[in-house]
Order: structure tokens, then sequence, then C-alpha cells
DNA sequence: GGCACTGATGCGCAGATGCGCATACGACCG
DNA sequence: CGGTCGTATGCGCATCTGCGCATCAGTGCC
């Protein structure tokens, strides 16, 4: 159990949360007040802000101040790209198993499309 | 909130657990019983059994009995692979750090050594 | 069948997490 | 300087998680 895995796990921990991966996920489009982000993932602004300081404790965001806005950013592009390649994992599977479990030969939808940030 | 999203949170809090990422990096290797991963991560028995249960139940590993051991294998290599990447970002960022607080030109160590399956 | 071995499950507790809510802080404006 | 906008923080609660421990279940051997 070295020291990377433990780090990993905490980073992985910070990601496990649909709210704070929709947050991230509107930042891959650019930086994003808070206001802004709460709108854009429908949550209150404390919850958002909450969210926020534990991306930041985590180091997958930063944020800097512009006039009374905070403006939130993406640190490290990696980790979200390594977030989207797990993505395209998933819808794959999503996808296989719709296809099972419905029509098994109607369109398998061979391209996931994701937008892979940067 | 899509519903990838929430399944992505799902996969990433099974991720997010120093124990399972030893045990998944076990099983990089290769298939492997229980008892031995038990040995390998150096946990209890009935530990590794309960976060096997996690990871199977999350798809991430399948089972199967071979005489009277029951072999754990990956099932989907590419989540490790994401895992991977994401862990050379952090070993990067690690290596940075470290040069950073403690002697700034003392061989930065450029390659990661970073074993992707498959 | 009885026994030994390997793995799975149930239980209880301590610690952590997410949320809503109210409120405090900080920056610009007049 | 007071007001207002944008953001951060503290609190309390309900919930979840991981762990150790004891125990149950399946398999093969004698």
């Amino acid at each position: 159990m070295d020291e990377i895995t433990i780090l990993q796990a905490e980073v992985l921990k910070t990601l496990a949360s649909p709210r704070r991966l929709a947050i991230l996920h509107s930042l891959a489009d650019g930086p994003r007040g808070v206001g802004e982000l709460a709108m854009e993932v429908r949550a209150s602004q404390p919850n958002v802000s909450q969210h926020l300081a534990v991306l930041r404790s985590a180091g997958l965001v930063e944020a800097e101040r512009d006039g009374r806005e905070v403006r939130y950013h993406l640190t490290d592009a990696d980790v979200v790209v390594a977030c989207a390649i797990m993505r395209t994992v998933l819808e794959r599977r999503l996808i296989r198993l719709a296809a099972l479990s419905t029509t098994p030969a109607t369109k398998p939808v061979t391209k996931p499309t994701v937008r892979l940030p940067a």
C-alpha cells in the first residue's frame, strides 16, 4: 500500500460524487463563477461552494478572485482526461447492456461521443 | 446530471479505497485467490472478501471457482487503464512537489514507471 | 460421514460524508 | 459608511462506510 495509492484513493474519493463530476464537467468548458456553476448543476450556492472546497483541497481546481466573483478553473486537465476515458468505457458498457436487454440487433451505436478536454 | 455521471460516480466510489486499489493492482498481474490477495495487500481474509464483493457488484472483477479456491480476475481492463493514467498524473505531481520542497536540482525522475495492463 | 481448508456473511461500532439552513465574510457601489 | 451582491463557513442531522470479530457455507480429502 504505497503512498501514491493512498493519494490516488483520495483523489478518486473526491471524484466519486455526481455533483462534483458535474461541476468538473462544467469547468471543462472553461472557468466559471460559483453562482454560475450552481445554476448549471442545479444545486444551492452553499452546496456548490462546499463541493468546490473539496475539489480545491484535492488540488483538482483552483480559485481566482475576479472583481467580486471567484472564478474556478481546472488545475490538471489530465485527471479529467482519465475521467473521460473511464466515461467512454462506461458508455460502451451501458450501450452493450442496453443492446442486450432490449433488441439484440438494433444498431449497437459504436461511437460514444465523449468530449476530451484539452 | 445525466445517468452516466451517476454510474461513473458509483464506479469511482468503488475505486476510492486504497485497499481496493491495491487489490486491483494485484489483479492486474493476473488472477488471484482470496487468501493470496489477502497476503499481498496485508489485510484479513474477511476484509478482502468484502472488498471483492464491492468490486464484483460494481462489475470491476469477476469470480470463478477453481477447485476449492475462488479466483478473481479483472473484468474490464480499460477502467484500470484509466486508473493507471490518473496514477501517472499523480506521480508527476508528487515528483514535482518533492522536487520543489527538497532539492530543486536533484534528478527530477522523468519516467514514472507505470504498468499499463494490456 | 467427518474433517480441514477456503471463502462469504452478519453484527456492532466508530468515523466520515452530504445536505439544508442560517449566517458570516469580502468586495464593489453610491 | 451602509447596502448589496457573491461567496464561504458553521451547525445539526440522517446516512453511509470500513473494520474487527465471530460464524456460516461450499468443496475436496480420508
